[in-house]
DNA sequence: TAGATTGTTAATCGATTAACAATC
DNA sequence: TAGATTGTTAATCGATTAACAATC
């Protein structure tokens, strides 16, 4: 069966939804309508039903979805039930940060490794995961089976690190390295630039204040 | 002069824009057309073009756009010239990563406080600046002529700490923590949700895999 | 002047919202 | 059965792309 596309707006979506449907489940609410969860989550109902039906009917006229089923498909969809290998490259503060957040795990994602280029991190812990020398990188990816890579190195040595974990089958790669990857098609690439998100802000900021000028 | 609404969709492309011309700019490099910058960038060179008369004519026809002079217009547009000053708050891995990022500061986003609400925190100091006990937030913020606040707590205690900010005239909150804030509508937020990110990736990973089990 | 390339209008595409028949 | 609410089709809206006249 060829299924369709779904938008990456619809996917964009999902881990909001997956969110707001486990404070509920939390909570101990059982059901709720769309109309309901659209007043929550400040959404139209009819986008919702529009999203939830892009992978089949979750819900039941005249009484809605079901918080705990519901909750289960989306993680489904979204493949948390799944188990995922990690290695996290570039043990700075950010990578640091990240290595210690331990709701990562709780989804599936295990970081099984740490590789920084710096000789005066290698042979250190973090969360008890030793930091190793990036020679070793080929081999550990293949052994242990790593399907994503976490990138928190800088932009000048990101492109060359994207290809080495191009070359020996990296599956995905969470980039938080501020260039763009040029890496084949079929490695999936997440990033997240946080100076872009900070200048958004910043516009979003200025255009309030100088609109506020303007009335003044 | 009322100025007609620029879309999110197209604010959000500037930051990427900024970056390639910066990039362009350090090679060295004067003049470049919207036809050689979306072969760059892998964008249409009509959606260039549409996204920078937004702001009126930034090109020439016949020459193109020069690097430098379009580099610096986004700069205003975004803001970038500007000084801001910031508070952190929550002083912990991420928080502590994001105060040592010195790029930051570059752009004109000056950390000028950081709190935490852990007693055996405060008193310490990241990159020079000391961390100080919440009680003290409101008069820093007011004292400093802070407009932004950095949000790096857990989602328990972030709706408090936001009403509190908003209380005291903070402008804009860069949210790391892992809930919606229901701040005034004049308050800028910008989200940066890392597990909605990361879940993202994993649905774009597994849909990948399942397809190309199904081909073969 | 001729060629290049923008600025801008028009066409297309996709995503969101509205409406309502189906059905629990 | 009557009421509620979904699933789904149709209408609208907005964003992207194409086309080309304006102009450097």
């Amino acid at each position: 069966m060829e299924e369709k596309e779904i938008s990456q707006a619809v996917i964009g979506r999902l881990p909001r939804y997956y969110r707001y449907l486990g404070d509920l489940k939390d909570q101990g609410i059982e059901r709720i309508s769309s109309q309901d969860l659209s007043t929550l989550m400040k959404v139209t109902a009819s986008q919702i039903r529009q999203d939830f039906n892009n992978f089949g009917g979750f819900g039941q006229q005249g009484y809605g979805y079901n918080v705990e089923y519901l909750y289960e498909e989306i993680s489904k969809i979204l493949g948390l039930y799944q188990k995922h290998n990690l290695v996290l490259i570039g043990a700075g503060n950010l990578g640091q940060a990240l290595a210690n957040y331990v709701n990562f795990e709780k989804r599936g994602f295990l970081i099984r490794g740490i590789f920084d280029s710096n000789p005066a991190l290698v042979g250190k812990e973090v969360r008890g995961i030793p930091i190793r020398a990036m020679e070793g990188l080929e081999a550990f990816v293949k052994e242990n089976d790593i399907d994503i890579a976490v990138l928190t190195i800088p932009k000048t040595s990101a492109e060359e690190v994207a290809e080495r974990l191009a070359g020996c089958g990296i599956k995905a790669i969470w980039n938080f390295a501020h260039v763009d990857l040029n890496v084949p098609e079929h490695i999936q690439v997440e990033n997240v630039h946080l100076s872009d998100s900070l200048m958004k802000l910043s516009y979003n900021l200025n255009r309030y204040n100088k609109e506020k000028e303007q009335k003044e």
